[in-house]
DNA sequence: ATGCTTATATATCATCTTGATATATATCTT
DNA sequence: AAGATATATATCAAGATGATATATAAGCAT
């Protein structure tokens, strides 16, 4: 799925700023998403030269410019005639696979290289680290204040996949707890 | 963590060629990292100027030479300093997370403005492709013909990386048909 | 108090990666 | 007989990453 298309999806629950969409993709939405700031502000920008969103630029305190970007009736019939393509294009291609790289799983691959120590310090790591993500995934209060992507979160669609990414780390978690000792004992 | 790390973690349980390579990481250890020709070629040729491999190519049949890789003493020691140095680079960098670009995901939390029909047909396709996997990564059978890559797959570190993912796997599968219902009825 | 880290906010850029395309043949399937 | 799939490498435009730069306020630790 095209960068721009992401953006313009996030857009859809309200106006927000190229940083807010980052943070929504590394909050509640992280493990589905990642996006850096070195993609999202060049889509931003050319969604803007092609009339899908607007700009307000807030002249701040002493901070850079806060660029508040909103979607246009056009960027609404782009985004609905887009994403349809795209789930076709889903089902068609035959790739219902995710683009990963999980650099602990190849960590742990290629752990009879490394010594037990440091391998027990990765999965206790992981472990933790999962578990603050489950704590983000499954928090129900507010994500940025007075924030109406609140909304996108809290949709049966938001619920679905936040639901969906939680039961995938408490396996996660647990098939690690019950079966490390094969790699460092 | 680099391709060329991960192609010496390849080669470390014996030669192999770029396309080899590139199937191993489709085959049984896909879900963990996707890499594309375009870069494992290039980190493969930069492998051998550096001598951590050395190239054999066997002028073959008809179609392009095969060039069978075969790692060094230098690209083994260097492999374990590599991956010593990056394992301490993941515990401190509490960078735990993997890279992960979902379209499947993406395509329901934005369901909202897809037709019932898309959404269910993108569910289907899913949950097959998905069980797909489950029968790669569970196969016990020799991968490729006579290759020593199957001793990677039946290692420890290998069963437990497999055996992570198919829990993975299943807990999704049995998640959206639990779920699903929400999303399109 | 003073320094360190985190949060807010955008922009740039070298380097890496993708996804497509080209080339070539054998084998398997329809 | 045609078409798809598997084997095998190479290239490249377009896009993405990860780091760095710039700027300030707030929180926290020593």
């Amino acid at each position: 799925m095209q960068t721009s298309t992401i953006c313009l999806g996030i857009l859809r629950s309200g106006p927000a700023t190229g940083y807010v969409i980052k943070s929504v993709l590394e909050g509640p939405l992280n493990q589905i998403y990642n996006l850096s700031f070195g993609s999202i502000y060049p889509a931003l920008s050319k969604l803007t030269k092609d009339k899908f969103v607007t700009v307000k630029q807030h002249a701040q305190d002493k901070k850079p410019d806060k660029k508040v970007y909103t979607i246009t009736k056009k960027g609404i019939s782009y985004f609905e005639e887009t994403l349809l393509e795209e789930s076709g294009k889903y089902v068609r291609s035959g790739n219902y696979g995710d683009q990963i790289k999980s650099e602990f799983a190849m960590l742990l691959l290629f752990s009879k290289s490394l010594p037990k120590q440091n391998i027990k310090l990765i999965l206790d790591e992981r472990i933790l680290s999962a578990q603050q993500q489950l704590n983000l995934i499954t928090y129900e209060g507010p994500i940025a204040k007075d924030s109406n992507l609140n909304a996108l979160r809290n949709s049966a669609q938001g619920q679905f996949t936040r639901g969906l990414m939680a039961e995938v780390i408490k396996t996660a978690i647990n098939y690690i707890e019950k079966n490390r000792k094969k790699l460092h004992d």
